[in-house]
DNA sequence: CTAGGGTTAG
């Protein structure tokens, strides 16, 4: 047996003697008959290729007589012919072409066999050693530089972060030219997968390597302290980078100003403004999608119109970006009317709808209670051959809650399921919490219990649910349990959870405990909003202690935030209660005064003031 | 090469 197998091996395997053609004049022949002719004949007659061994394809390759597009149609050829499976190219063969392929300046070329060598586990190896298989020689000067530089990328858009800094780490070593638009690159590689840390270190690596820096690689590190939500840093970095004679430029400057707004930062985003016009860096539609998100979140619908239509006065054209943004607060706002024209206006304007624009009508429409518009809206987004996503199938799921159709809420949630998307925290949240409104506290709590019993971890908003269930069934023991059960799992606690817990323990009575409260939160760096305030007023006021109550609504005032139509009722209500009529009327000036609307019950508590009112 | 849009909790 042994011997028999042994016999077929010698046979295929060309034995080099004397009597023998050589390596050298095989890969000759070879290489006359790709250039004569290109590959066809290898197809027809695969006999041709019968010699064929790893030294053979190397020679075929390193062939200076045979043009580079001629040696990588042969490597090609070797890789996807099945047949020739065991003559598939090495890793020496890849350097090989690589090489040929840079003499070309075919860069497009060598990043795709670079791509086969790194995506390939039995090609991958340490930079050092693929440096070695370079033939020394008749290289251009800066091969070397290029070959390193192309490795790095394609280690960077695979992902392969470790192996990309062994590149780097190499060209630093042996004082290769780093060429900044690589490290890009990999920074946006990394940002991509969310590992900023390493984004930072890596810049610091660009810094210390002497790479040259510019406003590109500054501003996506911005943006990266932005979104970790280190503005402030971001802002010092942009500084910086002034002082070294860098100019921001309108990326930085949206980006920045994006870090402002999605921080509600008023002093910020006017400083990004006047900074913006000092520069005379003109605004595009980026900046006034910003802008116009920056005032809809203040409630300024005004102002957001304003500005859409300053964007189009100066000639900046609308594209859906901004048109989302614009159509989301109207609807937010309620005007589904002015949302409804836009959305016409969008259409008539060619620009293409997506499913961002449909969710934003879709909820526009549950918003206001018109399930059937949502319903009539997901059909014509599938009419448009958009497919409902899972955040589509949330905004549903929450129109039907809002309205107490649970079941409905259940059945869109099913079909989701069907369609392939899990239900997420989203959409358990959104159930919970509509069923927490219909004070089926049981059930709302078990459908949290069920998403954990699923593998799913709860998060912050998740956990805030749970708790305001707990306050809600008046069990404060178990939403303090839940409370420091998240820290325990290392879920933090937001303000939403803070002023949850807060309204529960004011609402119990438990006032001291409800301060205590407070001051964590703004020991853990969170700032007591209108709702903490309205929660620890409302507590006072129950319980009696209206003075206290009035203490604290002088000092929310004092803090900068605005009643809300909650805070007036409290008040107004105790004040009319304990019959202190005067004081009562002049917070219902003030709470009309500032636009607000009182309900009916509130101005028959107002009447009833004057009846117990004591002169 | 770098920036922007839709869903959840009080």
């Amino acid at each position: 047996m042994i011997t028999q197998t042994l016999v077929q091996y010698f046979a295929k395997t060309p034995v080099r003697n004397p009597t023998s053609i050589s390596y050298k004049d095989i890969s000759i022949q070879i290489a006359k008959t790709l250039f004569n002719s290109g590959i066809e004949p290898f197809k027809t007659t695969p006999s041709l290729l019968s010699n064929l061994n790893s030294h053979i394809t190397h020679l075929v390759l390193s062939d200076t007589n045979l043009p580079p597009h001629a040696c990588l149609h042969f490597f090609n050829f070797l890789r996807q012919n099945p047949s020739l499976y065991s003559h598939r190219p090495d890793l020496q063969a890849h350097v090989t072409l690589i090489c040929r392929l840079h003499e070309a300046q075919k860069f497009a070329e060598m990043k795709k066999v670079f791509n086969y060598i790194v995506t390939d586990a039995n090609l991958r190896c340490s930079i050092v050693n693929l440096i070695s298989l370079i033939e020394s020689g008749n290289q251009q000067p800066k091969f070397v530089e290029k070959f390193c530089d192309l490795l790095f990328r394609v280690y960077a858009d695979n992902r392969l972060f470790e192996d990309a800094l062994g590149v780097f780490d190499y060209m630093e070593r042996s004082g290769l030219k780093i060429d900044e638009r690589s490290c890009i690159a990999f920074l946006l590689a990394l940002k991509r997968c969310d590992h900023i840390e390493m984004c930072f270190k890596f810049f610091r690596k660009m810094v210390d390597a002497n790479v040259e820096i510019t406003v590109y690689s500054i501003s996506i590190m911005i943006d990266g302290l932005c979104k970790r939500g280190d503005v402030e840093m971001a802002r010092d970095l942009m500084d910086e980078m002034v002082v070294k004679g860098i100019k921001p430029n309108l990326y930085t400057y949206n980006t920045l100003l994006n870090g402002f707004v999605k921080r509600k930062d008023a002093v910020g985003v006017n400083e990004m403004l006047s900074l913006m016009q000092r520069d005379q860096v003109a605004y595009n539609v980026v900046t006034y999608t910003l802008l116009t998100d920056w005032y809809g979140n203040s409630g300024k619908m005004v102002e957001v119109e304003k500005m859409f239509d300053e964007m189009r006065e100066r000639g900046v054209e609308a594209d859906v970006h901004v048109y989302t943004t614009v159509i989301s607060w109207n609807c937010k706002s309620g005007n589904m009317r002015r949302a409804f024209t836009l959305f016409d206006d969008l259409t008539e304007r060619g620009i293409v709808l997506n499913s961002h624009i449909y969710g934003a009508m879709i909820d526009g429409v549950c918003k206001v209670g018109q399930l059937e518009a949502a319903e009539m809206l997901l059909k014509d987004m599938q009419r448009q051959g958009l497919s409902v996503n899972e955040v589509i199938f949330n905004t549903l799921m929450n129109g039907y809650c809002k309205k107490g159709m649970i079941d409905e809420a259940l059945k869109v949630m099913a079909i989701m399921e069907k369609k392939g998307f899990e239900a997420g925290p989203f959409a358990y949240n959104t159930i919970a919490s509509g069923l927490c409104k219909v004070k089926r506290y049981n059930e709302a709590k078990k459908w949290l219990f069920t998403m954990m019993e699923r593998g799913l971890a709860l998060n912050t908003v998740n956990f805030s649910t749970l708790i305001d269930i707990c306050c809600k069934e008046g069990n404060l023991e178990e939403a303090k349990w839940l409370f420091e059960d998240m820290k325990m799992k290392g879920v933090k606690p937001n303000s939403f959870t803070y002023n949850t817990l807060i309204h529960g323990y004011s609402k119990k009575g438990n006032i001291k405990q409800a301060y205590r409260l407070k001051c964590k939160m703004e020991e853990m760096g969170m700032t007591p909003d209108v709702y903490t305030y309205t929660s620890l007023i409302h507590g006072e006021r129950v319980f009696g202690k209206l003075d206290e109550a009035m203490i604290l609504f002088n000092e929310m005032i004092e803090k900068g935030f605005i009643p809300n139509a909650v805070t007036y009722t409290t008040l107004i209500t105790g004040l009319s209660k304990e019959g202190r009529s005067d004081e009562a009327f002049r917070l219902y000036d003030e709470m009309i005064a500032s636009g607000l609307t009182p309900d009916d019950k509130l101005c028959s508590s107002l009447v009833g003031s004057l009846h117990t009112a004591k002169s």
